[in-house]
DNA sequence: GTGTATTTGTTCGTATGTATC
DNA sequence: CGATACATACGAACAAATACA
């Protein structure tokens, strides 16, 4: 699923599975999306990886992580 | 009616509960609100996250407690 | 006066998130 | 990659004051 020695960075192809998840309707408006040591576990990358991942998704305007709770699809209310 | 997995905290979202119902006027000044264990058993919340709620609407000026007797609805007097 | 129940007060442990280094 | 910090949430246990039969 992640290629690791493509030409496409790790960080992106990570943000890119779960923004096709969110476009597909699997992760939700104000749903969590996998937590940090989820995606870790599931995609077998470092954490700094799964939190740079994330971030790309706050930037597209995707998610919003609300600080020491979690991160969640859409934008904050 | 109270979400565990959303972006606000838990307790936050039962004080905002009881603060609707003092606004409405369901709980009215100088009458107690539900004790603790009442909101843990409404709620289906941990005692802790019921006194965090409580808190909350004491911090607000919504609510006082009397110590061994129950918070009651508006100011001390 | 004696129990019993109720209510708040307090402390400890465990777990899960993110934040930071 | 670790380690630590902080906030949230649950669970359990005990204390203290109050109320009532």
């Amino acid at each position: 699923m992640i290629d690791p020695d493509g030409p496409v960075p790790v960080y992106q192809q990570v943000a890119d599975v779960l923004a096709g998840r969110i476009a597909k309707g699997d992760l939700v408006p104000h749903r969590p999306i996998p937590s940090e040591a989820a995606i870790v576990q599931e995609f077998g990358v470092a954490r700094g990886t799964a939190r740079r991942a994330v971030a790309l998704l706050r930037d597209r305007g995707l998610v919003y992580t609300v600080p020491q709770r979690g991160t969640y699809v859409g934008q904050p209310e």
